[in-house]
DNA sequence: GGCACTGTACCGTCTGGACGGTATTGACTG
DNA sequence: CAGTCAATACCGTCCAGACGGTACAGTGCC
């Protein structure tokens, strides 16, 4: 099914040391988010991380492998902030949404560059993306749909992306204190929602 | 021969045949919304289009021309229907907000793919979209920030780019329903602010 | 000895784009 | 009004280089 699942569990080295593993995959965003998302090729990892090309091609057999490595790190990153959130609300009996949009707002600060990896995949792969909506799916449909105000909630979830993608393709029209605003006032409807 | 005359001659073809010119837009944001950004190749959109390899690359010399072109054709397609917008709101003096957000509502319909020249163009050449920043720069500036509440406002502008954006990359969690009910909502919380 | 690489050499395909054609039209000239 | 010429709008081929990927011999380290 998930091209990505299967193929980090057929990997080798997920022990050991996924410093190297990571490392590349931060290379390989580190050019898609400089260069764009048509530049990222083999050697420019290659370059961009320091190793060499066999050492690259030895962690990630193909161009495919690397990108599903991307997307699945992507996710994996996203899922545990947001469904660690949606626990410890559960916990504490308060509002799943508040809580969700706040740790999309949290991810965000450290990794700035990680969705290069939705733009590098719809380039190239656009179907290595399944496995990030099927997530997003379920998200909406686990946590927006059974909210007070639903369309509402997915207002919330679509200008969260809206921030995310005008940062990704670098058209940035929103400033840095703008961004604060819109956030929190997302996180205020979203509380008051429940209210 | 007054000079007119002689520029008439040496301009590119804008007026006599634009056919041929939108019809390689079209077969190029085609190859993006089906293939994904990376196939855009000369090649691609010589088959797509059905004209020849020489015939593509007389009306834009290399690939970037084909680029930007894109990019031209999409900003002026939405800017042509915001500004109408805003115009028409300017004369019956209506609030600004609600029509904008109608009028971008309005054009995505028949426009579904236009926006891939976005995908395209950061893909490849991420300076193309200068002028869809600023263009975007522009019309947040003139007509989200004087409004009443400015986040507001803005909040609506990005909640529709996420809309645009998770239909661009094929990750569409929204369904149409949910689509019509947020595109709705929005105009409606826009003509609110004004009350 | 095996893991995690480095380094190099190589190959087939794809891609951008240069280039040289061709058919048609229309304007100017003698 | 025939002849010349230039411009427009294409067509189709060719080539250098980029790219993905293979293969494999070697190295340092636990």
């Amino acid at each position: 099914m998930c091209i990505a699942t299967t193929m980090s569990k057929l990997m080798p080295p997920t022990d050991p040391k996924p410093n190297t593993r990571s490392a590349i995959l931060d290379a390989a965003e580190t050019v898609v988010a400089r260069d764009g998302a048509s530049r990222l090729t083999i050697d420019a990892v290659v370059v961009e991380s320091g190793y060499s090309k066999g050492g690259v091609l030895y962690h990630y057999p193909n161009k495919t492998a690397l990108l599903a490595a991307m997307v699945d790190r992507m996710v994996e990153g996203i899922s545990v902030e947001i469904d660690g959130a949606r626990e410890q609300a559960e916990i504490r009996s308060e509002p799943i949404l508040p809580a969700i949009i706040a740790a999309m707002v949290q991810h965000r600060k450290p990794n700035t560059n990680v969705s290069s990896a939705l733009l590098a995949a719809s380039a190239e792969q656009p179907e290595l993306l399944d496995s990030a909506r099927d997530y997003i799916e379920k998200i909406v449909a686990d946590a927006v749909t059974p909210a007070p105000d639903p369309i509402l909630g997915l207002i919330a979830f679509l200008a969260m992306d809206g921030l995310h993608f005008s940062d990704l393709l670098g058209l940035h029209y929103v400033s840095d204190e703008q961004r604060e605003a819109v956030q929190s006032r997302l996180i205020n409807m979203m509380t008051e929602m429940y209210a």
